[in-house]
DNA sequence: TGACATAACAGACAAATGTCTGTTATTCTT
DNA sequence: AAGAATAACAGACATTTGTCTGTTATGTCA
C-alpha cells in the first residue's frame, strides 16, 4: 500500500475493526492487512497497536480475534430474543420453540432466556404510550405487582394491560377509555399472566 | 470429563457457545474444552460438530473463533449509537465526540455515523406516545418531510416536535393541546433540523 | 540539509487454534 | 452376551494467527 498522510490510513483501520466487532467477528490481524492491502503483517499491526495505544480499542493479548470496543464494556450484556407476532392461546410454548424473527437487546439485569418480544394489537394501551405496532418486551413471570403493564392470556387471546388488584381481586385495565377493565371469570376460562413489559419500542422509519 | 447422559452436555455446550457469541467473543476450540473440563480436544470439537450439524450453530471452518448463530445472519448490521442526555445548542457536536454512553441498536438500513440517541424532555408529545424520559433514536439530516417527527434546535434547546408545512411556512407541532406550535421566528434566532426520529423506546424496568 | 516522526515493507519465529486418526468407556437394545 | 450408539480420551500434525527484529520510504520542521 502506498504512502498515506499520517492518521488518515489509522481511521479507516479503525472504522474497518469497529463495524467488524459490532457485526460479530473481530478480524484477525491478517485479515486487516488484506483489507487494506498492506504487504506487511506488520503494517496492520502498527496501526492496530497504535489504536489500543488510544484507547480506542483494547485487545487481549496473544488471543486470536481479541480486539474489543472499550465502550462495549459499558454494554455489555445483550440478548438475542424471540420475537412473537400475533399469539393465541397454547402457541406460546410452540412459537416461543420455533419463532420467525429475533430482536437484539441490552438488558443486563436479565436472563436472555426469561426474555421475549410481542407485537401489540389494538388501541386499549393508548393512555399509557403502547401504540398499535408497537413492540413490547416481556419477561416472562408468573405473577405481577399493581401498577405493572402485563401480558396476560385470557380466553385464547394474549393481552396488553395493566395490572390492578380491585377488592381483592385480579384487573386487567386498559389505558382507553373505549375499552373496560377485564376480570378473570370463575368458570375456569384460562387465565394467566405471561409476563411484565419492561420496555416498549416503536419503529417511526 | 465422567461421562454423562446423551444430549445432556451437549446442550450446555451450546448454551455456553450460544452466550459466548451474544456477549461478542465466540470461544476456541478449547476454551470450550476448557470451560468443560474435557481431556481432550476432541471432545469439545465433537460436540461443537454435532451442534453445527443439528443445524444450531454454523462455522467457517479453518479459522479461528469462527461459530455463528445461524439466527444472527436476520439481525446482524447492529450499531453502536452515542446516548445524549439533555442537550443544549452548540453542545450537540461536543457531545457527540464524547458521549457518555451508548445505545446497541439493530439497523440495517442505516449507518450507525447518523444516528444518535436522546432523551425527551418534557409532555409535548403525549398524543403520538412519546412520554418523557423516553429515548428517541435519531438519524441526522438537515430537512424532514410533513407529518415526520422531528429533533430540532429553536434557541438554545432540542425539541422534538411533528414537522409540519403550513402556508409555505415550517411550523413543529406539538401532539398535546396543552402547547402551542413553534414557528420559527425570522430575526435570525438560531434554528435547524437535527434529525428525524426513526425509533422510540421506553424503559418500564 | 538533516533530524525526526510516521507509514509501509520483508522475513521469520512461536504460540494459539483447527483438524485428524485411533482408542476406551458407558449406556441401551436385542 | 453381542452389537450399536454416544461420550470421552490420547496424541499428534497442519494451519492460522500473534509477535518480533530490522529495513525502506515519505513527509514535517527547525
Amino acid at each position: 500500500m502506498a504512502y498515506t498522510p499520517p492518521g488518515e490510513t489509522r481511521k479507516k483501520v479503525y472504522e474497518f475493526v469497529r463495524e467488524r466487532i459490532l457485526s460479530g467477528s473481530p478480524p484477525t490481524v491478517r485479515e486487516v492487512q488484506r483489507a487494506f492491502g498492506f504487504r506487511a503483517v506488520q503494517s496492520a499491526r502498527q496501526h492496530l497497536e497504535a489504536l489500543v495505544a488510544e484507547g480506542k480499542l483494547v485487545k487481549d493479548s496473544g488471543k486470536a480475534r481479541s480486539h474489543r470496543l472499550p465502550e462495549l464494556g459499558r454494554v455489555r450484556s445483550s440478548h438475542l430474543i424471540p420475537m412473537l407476532g400475533r399469539v393465541q392461546a397454547g402457541e406460546l410454548t410452540t412459537a416461543l420453540q420455533d419463532p420467525g424473527d429475533y430482536l437484539l437487546v441490552q438488558k443486563t439485569r436479565f436472563d436472555g432466556r426469561e426474555l421475549f418480544a410481542l407485537t401489540v394489537q389494538g388501541e386499549s394501551m393508548l393512555g399509557a404510550g403502547i401504540l398499535p405496532g408497537d413492540t413490547v418486551i416481556v419477561r416472562r413471570q408468573p405473577a405481577a405487582r399493581p401498577g405493572e403493564i402485563v401480558v396476560a392470556l385470557v380466553g385464547e387471546e394474549a393481552t396488553v394491560k395493566r395490572y390492578r388488584e380491585e377488592r381483592g381481586r385480579v384487573e386487567l385495565h386498559p389505558e382507553n377509555d373505549a375499552f373496560e377493565p377485564i376480570v378473570p371469570r370463575e368458570d375456569g376460562e384460562p387465565f394467566s399472566i405471561l409476563g411484565k413489559v419492561i420496555e416498549v419500542r416503536r419503529n417511526l422509519e
